[in-house]
DNA sequence: GTGAAAGCGCTAACAC
DNA sequence: GTGTTAGCGCTTTCAC
C-alpha cells in the first residue's frame, strides 16, 4: 500500500490541501503545522503521486523525443543534448526510437499525443509527414534533423544540410576530382536530399556533368558502408573520390577500401560526414563535415519550449556547418 | 479543447463505459455500436488520454532509465538496448542522465518514485547506494552495469569486470610487461574496482608487485585520456603497457602517445576497455576487451520486468567478457 | 450487452 | 491560515 497526501493529511492532522500547499509552496502555512507535515513527509519517504497531479494540472513536463536513425554518434550526440537541455528546464524525456519503421511512427505518435507528454520532438523515419498536420494545429511538434515543409504549424531544427554537400563536393573538385560518389543511407528525407542538392549545385558550378548512378545507397552501419563502397566502386569504375553520409558507414568504407588494397587518399579520396572521436587517429586521418549535434539538440528542445508555451509559435533553425580537413581528402 | 471519452460517447449515444470497453477489448460490444463509436474515434483523431488511465490503473507502462556517465559507446549501446527491449514489451522509456552528479540522482529518484514509472533501471554515479534502501522493498529496481551489494532486494545486470581486468593484465603479462598502468574514469564504482581486483588476481599469480601508483584517473573523455596518460607516464617511466577503461579516453591516449612520438605498441601498448567501430582501423589496430553493452540493457530492462510482476524476484547476472584481439597490444 | 457510479490522488476555487 | 469540495478522464464493479 501507497501512502497518498491524505494519509499525510491525516497523520498530521490536518486537511489535504493543507500538505498540497506546503509540497508547493502555494501558500503560507504556519510555521508549527509546515514543519510537522514535512517531517511526516520525510519519515514516509513520501513524495506525491506524478499522475495524479499531471491529471489535475493537465501537463506533465514531459517531452518526447522520438528518433528513428540507428544510433550512430550524431543521433546519440543529439538525445543527449535535448536530454541535457530537458533536465535544465525541469522537464522529463521519454525516449523513443522507431528504426526507421514509419508505421511504428505514426504509432507512436498517438500513444505519446493526449497527454502523456506536452511536446514531442521527431526526428522523422520518412517523407510522408503529412500525417502530422492532423496533430500540429492543437499539439506542439518540433521537427529536428529531418524537415519537410509540408508540415503546418511545426517549428524544425536542423543543420545546414546543403552547405555541407556543396563544401564537400566543391573541395573535391578543388583537389581535382571530376568523378564523386555519394554513399547515403536513406533517400527522400531532407538530410540526404539536401547534401545531394549541395553536390549538384558544386557540380554545376564548375562545368560538371551529374550522374544518378554516381549515389549508392546502403545501411547506416559499418557493414552497410562497406557493401556501398564495393558496389559503387565495381559499377563505376571513374569515381576518385567518396562522400560518405555518416560515420559507420565511413569507417565500414575505409575498412573495405583497406581490405581492396585501394589506397586512400591517392586513388579514391573521402570525406565523411558527421565528426566522431576517432577520426584524427585513423589512418588516414579523416576529413569531416561536420554539424553540430549537441546544440541541434539543445535548440530543438528550445523551440518546443517555446511552442509549449504558445502552439502559434514557430520557427526554422539552421545551424551552421562546418569542415575539420585532415587527410582522407587529399590534403595534408 | 481536447475531445474526451465522454464526448466520444454522447456523440455515438452510448455510455463511456460502452467506448472503454471497445477501445480495450475488454468486453464485447454490438457490431453496429462498436463500428459507430470506431468512427468517431477516428474521425476526431481520438486518443485517450493517458495520465487518466495510469491514474486509475496505477501504472505506466514506462520505466525509468537512469544513466550517469558522459554517453561514451558502451553507455549509448546499452540505452539502446534498454529503449529496444522495452518496446518490444510495450513500454515507454524515460531517459535521464545524470552526469555522474549524486545529488542530482537522488532527487531524480524521488521524482520518479511513485507512479511516473512503473520500476527503474539505473546505472549509479557512485557507490553510495543506500538510499535505495528506502526503494527497494516496494519499488522495482535494477542495478546496471555497476553494482553495489549492499542495496537490498535491487536485481542487477552487469558485465563480468573481474574477468576483462584479469585477461588483459595476463595478456600484457604474457607480451612480457611487468609494469602495467590503468587509466580510469571513476573509482570506488563496481565496474571499475572489479577490474582492477582482476588486474591485481593476474599480477599475483604472476609473482609481480601492485602498485598504487600505476593508476591513474582522468575524465571520462579524449582531452581527459590524453592528459592521463600524459601524467601517468611522467610519474612512471617503467611502464610499458596500459589498460584503458573507456573509449574516449582510449582515443584520446592514443592521440596523445602520437603526439609524443611514443610508438604503440613497441615502447607502450595498450588494450582498451569496451569495443567501438573504429578500432580495427586506427593505427595500429586497438585490441579491446568487451562487454555486450546491448544485450546487458535488453537483459536489464527483462529483469526489471520480472521485478514489477513479481516484487519479491531478484537476479543477479553477469554477462560474459570477450577479447578482441588487435595489434596495439603487441600481437600481430 | 450496456449503463450508472465510484474512485484513482491530486490541485485550486471558494468559503470560513 | 485552513478546510471543504469539485473534478481532471479514465476503468471497473455491479446492477439491470
Amino acid at each position: 500500500m501507497k501512502i497518498t497526501m491524505k494519509d499525510i493529511a491525516k497523520e498530521a492532522g490536518v486537511s489535504a490541501a493543507t500538505v498540497s500547499h506546503v509540497i508547493n509552496g502555494t501558500k503560507n502555512i504556519t510555521e508549527d503545522k509546515r514543519n510537522k507535515i514535512l517531517d511526516i513527509i520525510e519519515k514516509y519517504n513520501y513524495s506525491p503521486n506524478s499522475t495524479a497531479k499531471n491529471l489535475r494540472k493537465q501537463n506533465t513536463k514531459t517531452a518526447g523525443l522520438v528518433v528513428s536513425s540507428f544510433p550512430d554518434t550524431f543521433v546519440n550526440e543529439m538525445v543527449y543534448g535535448v536530454e541535457e537541455r530537458a533536465r535544465e528546464k525541469g522537464y522529463n524525456l521519454l525516449l523513443i526510437n522507431t528504426n526507421e519503421d514509419e508505421e511504428y511512427e505514426q504509432n507512436t505518435f498517438n500513444l505519446l499525443y493526449s497527454k502523456m507528454v506536452d511536446g514531442i520532438i521527431l526526428s522523422p523515419a520518412s517523407n510522408d509527414l503529412e500525417y502530422l498536420n492532423a496533430f500540429t494545429k492543437s499539439f506542439p511538434i518540433v521537427l529536428v534533423n529531418r524537415f519537410n515543409s509540408k508540415v503546418e504549424n511545426a517549428s524544425s531544427v536542423t543543420g545546414d544540410n546543403f552547405t555541407i554537400g556543396y563544401d564537400a563536393a566543391k573541395h573535391m573538385i578543388e583537389h581535382g576530382h571530376k568523378d564523386i560518389g555519394i554513399i547515403y543511407s536513406v533517400r527522400h528525407v531532407s538530410t540526404t536530399e539536401d547534401r545531394i542538392e549541395g553536390y549538384k549545385e558544386a557540380l554545376k558550378e564548375n562545368g560538371l556533368k551529374f550522374h544518378e548512378s554516381y549515389l549508392e545507397a546502403g545501411h547506416a552501419t559499418v557493414k552497410g558502408g562497406a557493401k556501398a563502397v564495393e558496389s559503387l566502386l565495381k559499377r563505376e569504375k571513374k569515381i576518385s573520390a567518396l562522400l560518405i553520409q555518416n560515420d559507420l558507414m565511413t569507417i565500414g568504407a575505409i575498412s573495405k577500401l583497406k581490405e581492396l588494397s585501394i589506397r586512400i587518399p591517392e586513388e579514391v579520396a573521402l570525406i565523411g560526414f558527421g565528426d566522431f572521436a576517432s577520426s584524427p587517429i585513423i589512418t588516414p586521418p579523416i576529413t569531416n563535415m561536420v554539424l553540430p549535434p549537441h546544440e541541434i539538440g539543445r535548440k530543438a528542445f528550445d523551440s518546443l519550449l517555446k511552442k509549449i508555451e504558445d502552439i502559434e509559435y514557430m520557427e526554422h533553425i539552421e545551424l551552421p556547418a562546418s569542415m575539420f580537413v585532415r587527410q582522407s581528402c587529399g590534403c595534408d
